[in-house]
DNA sequence: TTGAAAGCGGTACCAA
DNA sequence: TTGGTACCGCTTTCAA
């Protein structure tokens, strides 16, 4: 039902090459015959089928993105950062959830190699690298986002998780905290990163954290407040308790507030608290919570501009590791010296 | 570089067609022949081109998804509703943002009827029907979700705002609150469903809002807690102040206990509220925030239902609109009785 | 049971 | 400046 070329051609008399060259504004048109094409394509709200196109240039014009859970913030503005800079270069954009299983990931990552994708944005929760050897294979550029794999040369971009929990960390010492827990995540890239900078944070002022001043939640990210929760618990609890506390993402930050109000106590006079990821609810907090923003918006966007430069240019190019720089914003939760 | 029908075809020295066969899993095939190329099949990991099927099937299995807002919870839910049904059907799913921009919203939909989607689900920030027409043109069937168009005969399924309204109110009432005001949103579809069902639930125990306790946020729905807490502001300064307020949403259920806060008031003692939308930090406040919940995940799934329905069925059907009861989370704000 | 030919809606190349 | 022809990867139809 759909207006075609062939349409076209016969309505005017021309032939469907000459039609095909108006639309894609080939200089070897005369005006005339222009303007009488692009009137009739004008007339029929003519759009050309990009999937046929697609098949004879070898270019589709699409890409995929992949995430675990596209409900959570950071991804969703991830993706809206990527679709906004594809969307400019004709590009539309395949989204998928992956809801952290590593077979419907895989499951995912087949079905867009069979649309054939011009690339493909991965945020993975695999634990092994098949299923990037199989996009290899296929010869599709793609880049991961957020979490790294030790011992792939793949492109990468995400944010600097050291300089994430060396930012926070810094930012509880100059408020005066002296012992500075850390409530870690699972061993994944961005919490083995944080624990990192935190380390170094803390070293650099000559420091080192206090025994038990480094608890692990029961679980990862999802209902990450329960695990902060008990974490914090686990601080409270004790001989030295920390006066400060950093901790791997806000939901388990916001655990670990609901644990020190419980207690009794005063956040920040008594504990400062900071997070990670700044999420949108922060600042709606009865204490607003500081934390380390994570530029998802941006790591959309390069992430995007990446995967234009992998398409266009033809070679295969040697990979790339893009750090996006973190940046703190400063809530209640930490602001002890007015 | 991807492997090919003909490159197996080839390799076995048989036709494409029996090759195209084995496939798609015909009967008139020998059980040798099958095996033989099905095993050719795994070792070169042969994937079909589903754009190339596309083009001669009419079929792409692909679908479209248009939002105002990717990163607001309640559409990402929906996508995720949508996208599981749909996975399980070999449907493919673009996502794009509008970011509540009518002529983005224009493009994008351009866009997916360019990619011949088998069918578009839009939750739409049009104010005219235009992008509509364009779409039934094409002939292709179209879903609509959250927001309704009066006038237009389309597929539509969302919530049922007119009992959002009620179930909010009556809850209030129930909870002993005899004053009642309502923080209201802008001329749509869902603002005005809950508004006329807050009026309903009154009427139906012989009351009617008291003078000046309809209030309208300045904005509609982004930062709403800002608009929310302008609203409250409003309420309080009233002669005779509601001890009960349903807010249009989440956000500005926020900035209004914000609001009673500042005013050294206590909530839900000296006033309930409630939201709608049950964000998902709702449960993480200092005061847990009661919501009505609008199943946005139902609405997902039951939109891909719709959608397939539509696909399959070839004769046009009678637009169907189909509401989803909303549910009551009752927490900390509206809990005045134990 | 198998396959040759035609065609889906476009684009590329080269000759007229 | 224009258009004939071939072809992209796959399915459909029909004859062998």
């Amino acid at each position: 039902m759909p207006v075609r070329l062939k349409d076209i051609a016969r309505d005017l008399g021309v032939s469907v090459v000459t039609v095909s060259k108006v639309l894609r504004n080939h200089t070897d048109i005369s005006e005339e015959t222009r303007a009488r094409v692009l009137k009739r394509m004008q007339e029929l709200n003519y759009r050309p089928n990009l999937a046929a196109r697609a098949l004879v240039t070898g270019r589709s014009c699409t890409m995929g993105l992949i995430v675990p859970d596209l409900v959570h913030p950071f991804f969703a503005e991830v993706a809206k950062g990527l679709s906004s800079v594809l969307r400019k270069k004709g590009y539309s954009l395949f989204i998928a959830s992956s809801e952290e299983d590593h077979e419907l990931e895989q499951q995912e990552i087949d079905q867009m190699l069979a649309r054939r994708v011009d690339a493909l944005v991965i945020a993975s929760t695999q634990w092994t690298v098949e299923s990037f050897r199989r996009i290899e294979e296929q010869q599709i550029p793609y880049v991961l986002i957020d979490r790294q794999f030790p011992g792939l040369a793949a492109n990468f971009i995400g944010v600097d998780d050291i300089a994430v929990g060396r930012m926070a960390t810094e930012h509880l010492l100059d408020q005066g905290c002296a012992h500075i827990a850390h409530i870690r995540g699972p061993e994944v890239s961005t919490a083995l990163g944080r624990l990192e900078g935190y380390r170094g944070a803390l070293a650099r002022r000559g420091l080192s954290p206090a025994p038990g001043h480094i608890v692990m939640g029961r679980t990862g990210d999802d209902s990450g407040d329960v695990s902060g929760r008990e974490a914090m618990q686990k601080l409270l609890a004790l001989k030295h308790r920390p006066d400060g506390v950093f901790c791997y993402n806000d939901p388990v930050a916001l655990g670990a507030m609901k644990a020190i109000f419980d207690a009794g106590l005063r956040v920040p006079e008594d504990i400062a608290v900071i997070g990670c990821g700044n999420l949108n609810y922060d600042e709606l907090l009865r204490v607003p919570l500081s934390s380390i923003d994570q530029q998802s918006h941006a790591i959309g966007e390069k992430t995007a501009t990446l995967a234009l430069a992998l398409v266009e240019s033809k070679a295969p190019q040697r990979p790339r590791s893009l750090m996006v720089e973190p940046s703190i914003v400063v809530r209640g939760s930490t602001q002890r010296r007015a």
